[in-house]
DNA sequence: CAGAATCCAACCGGATACTG
DNA sequence: CAGTATCCGGTTGGATTCTG
């Protein structure tokens, strides 16, 4: 897709060019702003987790939202979903590598949260 | 507010404890996650620049969502709004620091963005 | 120019109940 | 255990029209 580059007539790089950049920043935020992604994320870092653990640890969240942002971040990639075959079968979320990097970015959200709170 | 630690009964630190940090990007998604939010942010950041010309960088937003953004950014600090007495009036939104705090934030958001989309 | 007012559609998040 | 199904209310985003 080429860049969509805005020009007045007579050649000129508009200034007033809706720019790219911003644009990113939203791309980023539909995948990571659902309510309890940030949560999701931060509790799969060290280790994988089983679903109900999730829900537990989440607290305030029901299990159909933890299913559909479970669904949106394997989606994306930012996790994996494994099933153990024991029986009851068991269900491991793990962090995939795409994952940790957003985890770093949103990491930056959450210092700059904390100072917002405490000043 | 005190903080929400949650113990069992045995005074334990529960392993499961909903913890605070990811609480911290909720919170600065509410105030960042706005649909328009990074794209104005982004377009202040170098200078003033006036309602009606931030309507027409935004490509795609109405000004009603300019205008509840910008009151959103006024509110928590993030910019400032300054009335010209010329005639007609003209308006000049500028980014705070607390706004280019938040700016750089996003910018790793941003960055994770773009190699999500290139990758 | 810089909005405010109104109305409306879509989506998001949540409660509850059910399933293999 | 790990979900699915259904329903429902609130919020978000947007189009359009009007105003000092």
């Amino acid at each position: 897709m080429r860049a969509r580059v805005t020009e007045d007539s007579k050649g000129r790089r508009n200034a007033l060019e809706p720019c790219e950049k911003p644009c990113a920043i939203e791309r980023g935020m539909r995948i990571l702003g659902g309510k309890w992604t940030g949560s999701i994320l931060w509790h799969l870092k060290d280790e994988p987790v089983r679903f109900n653990d999730l829900a537990r640890m989440i607290n305030g969240a029901s299990k159909k939202m933890i299913t559909e942002r479970l669904r949106h971040l394997e989606a994306h990639g930012l996790i994996n979903r494994t099933v153990l075959s024991t029986s009851p079968v068991s269900v491991h979320y793990t962090i995939t590598d795409h994952g940790r990097t957003a985890l770093n970015a949103l990491d930056a959200l959450r210092h700059w949260a904390d100072e917002e709170a405490g000043g």
